[in-house]
DNA sequence: CTGAAAGCGCTTACAG
DNA sequence: CTGAAAGCGCTTACAG
């Protein structure tokens, strides 16, 4: 019973004006060459008709498909739901569609994944890599194709293309210096996956921390992940192995909240106190992180901003595509800040 | 310095080795009028230059894009955000990309969004609809279209199309009347936006739930949002006003997590104490109401499951169109069940 | 088993 | 100012 409409093309409004398919074209382009008589006659026809020019037909002409993909290594995540908004917001405003894929953290997906945007010809990728990934060639094809790239996030320093990430040495390091500085003296670090250059940098920025403030390293207190996504799960475990270990530790650097508020758990079910017993820093500042009690003091990662600073820097490597130039690749570097809350003793009160 | 690959095309490979193109693309797709031997050459040298066909002349010539388009309220969400790795990861499988656009519960941004994704010629439509929507002719088109269009969660009864969704209802009835079991008297609704079905089905829900219990119905215990997406802020707010309006209310069943986790905030800052003060019933079971304190009792939604509904419902639909066939709408009811947590009393200790 | 041809719906260089 | 023509890269009905 429903009323199917027709799907109007150029030719249908051509031959109701009786003119050719190549001035309707040029009439809703707005070319110079066509009378302001034809132009609004076409154009009124048009809206009448409804007619919406044909994506499929209009990209294998221009070979653009005002489309990006995005590859993620996890969906339902504080930072990273924060990521896709954000490039999405700021590609809306620019005419582009984001196609989202989870690589969920495996490197063989994120290689299909790459694959399938390819052969879908988006116009270009950001991308988040999985803990799993150590070989860069399905990133070296989309760079080959002369198609934009942008990492964000999870990067490989060594593969050549823009890069939008925070001080993650700096960010770790002020972390850790927090816990210095209102006393700990034992200070353990969650640190994760083992790969991913973010969880080296804030490995390191820990490190600095201590051997500047004269605390010795020791890399027992340092705990490794070897498990896929279940960060909260992991807090937990890792902190029922580290009572075990340690009984001397007064503060953790835990790397994402998420494992933090894991920790935290477990640490109030075994009746360990924070922050009066250990001090906890996590990393990311999740909303959750504001409302558990006690709030977590964390590192803010400017998720929403860098989205909309992939996209941009997306955008104008397309661009530039079409004029025919390449742009050196960037990289840029957003600002965090150490957000305290109850979860670390307060030096003033 | 980078070695950038030529983009290959059948022609290419037919004039490789002196065969038409037109039998190239039916050794690709393996049709049985290819002798073997031709299939195999052909097979072997798309293998060697990489050869990916071009997908907008695929798209322009079948007339389908294999992606879909989603529209949702807002990402950074528990529940959408699971909605949507449920769509990507079943989409997946059968080989289909998600579009996403956030609405942000606006109408005019829902319906601009409708009409890009109608543009883009995706080959069918997921969407919940933003709170302000009220008017479907953006919807009707997608049908009037004839593209599959499935909607979820936010519902619109009258559009006819696919629906997947929780009895409501009975959830909300399910909710308070646990409140009513625990011995609440005086059980205050906050229920959010006016507009969307399944608020005004969760307030009916409350409302019978009350009635069968012989419980006055009070209207003034009823909280209404016209705010847009504050809902923690909202919480507070509505919380506040409460203690005001109100001192003998003993139970609240709010509508979403987020929103009982800003009104608890705010209790706990006023020196209400939950449960024993008030029991406080949420709905949607975000993983945050598992690790505040006290938990949160709520209805868990299950929103991967949602997502997977749907786009297996698209995907069918989908299907039938290429057939020929046209499938009657129809509308899956997930179940929902209700999680009890330290925010309400437990009768049996 | 192979291939010439038409056509999907646009855009644009070119001619008039 | 207008339009015929070529072409983007495929698919497929049809002929041989």
């Amino acid at each position: 019973m429903a009323i199917y409409m027709k799907i109007v093309t150029l030719k249908d409004i051509a031959e109701q004006l009786n003119i050719s398919v190549t001035t309707v074209s040029k009439a809703l382009k707005d070319y110079p060459d066509v009378s302001k008589k034809t132009k609004l006659q076409v154009r009124e026809l048009a809206k009448t008709l409804n007619y919406k020019p044909n994506a499929f037909a209009v990209n294998l002409r221009t070979r653009e498909s005002k489309t990006i993909g995005l590859i993620i290594p996890v969906i339902v995540h504080h930072f990273f739901s924060n990521v896709i908004k954000g490039i999405i917001s700021q590609a809306e405003k620019k005419g582009y569609l984001v196609i989202i894929l989870q690589s969920d953290e495996s490197y063989e997906l994120e290689k299909k994944q790459v694959e399938l945007l390819l052969s879908q010809r988006v116009d270009g990728v950001i991308i988040s890599l999985a803990n799993g990934t150590a070989k860069y060639d399905h990133l070296n094809e989309i760079i080959a194709q002369d198609k934009p790239l942008v990492m964000f996030d999870k990067i490989a320093k060594i593969v050549k293309c823009s890069k939008i990430i925070i001080d993650d040495r700096k960010a770790a390091y002020t972390a850790t210096k927090h816990l210095i500085d209102i006393g700990c003296k034992r200070i353990a670090h969650f640190r994760g996956a083992l790969l991913p250059q973010n969880s080296i940098d804030r490995f390191l920025g820990y490190k600095k921390a201590l051997l500047d403030n004269n605390l010795p390293y020791d890399p027992s207190l340092v705990y490794i992940c070897e498990c896929g996504d279940m960060s909260f799960e992991e807090g937990k475990k890792n902190a029922k192995q580290l009572l075990k270990d340690h009984d001397d530790v007064d503060g953790i650097f835990i790397n994402t909240d998420l494992v933090a508020i894991g920790a935290m758990t477990e640490f109030q079910q075994m009746g360990v106190k924070i922050p009066e017993d250990i001090s906890i820093v996590g990393f990311s500042n999740w909303f959750m992180s504001s409302v558990i009690s006690p709030g977590l003091t964390t590192i803010n990662q400017p998720g929403f901003e860098m989205g909309k600073a992939a996209f941009k820097q997306l955008f104008k490597e397309i661009k530039a595509r079409k004029k025919g130039k390449s742009l050196e690749p960037k990289t840029i570097v957003l600002e965090t800040d150490l957000i305290t809350r109850a979860s670390t003793k307060n030096t003033i009160s």
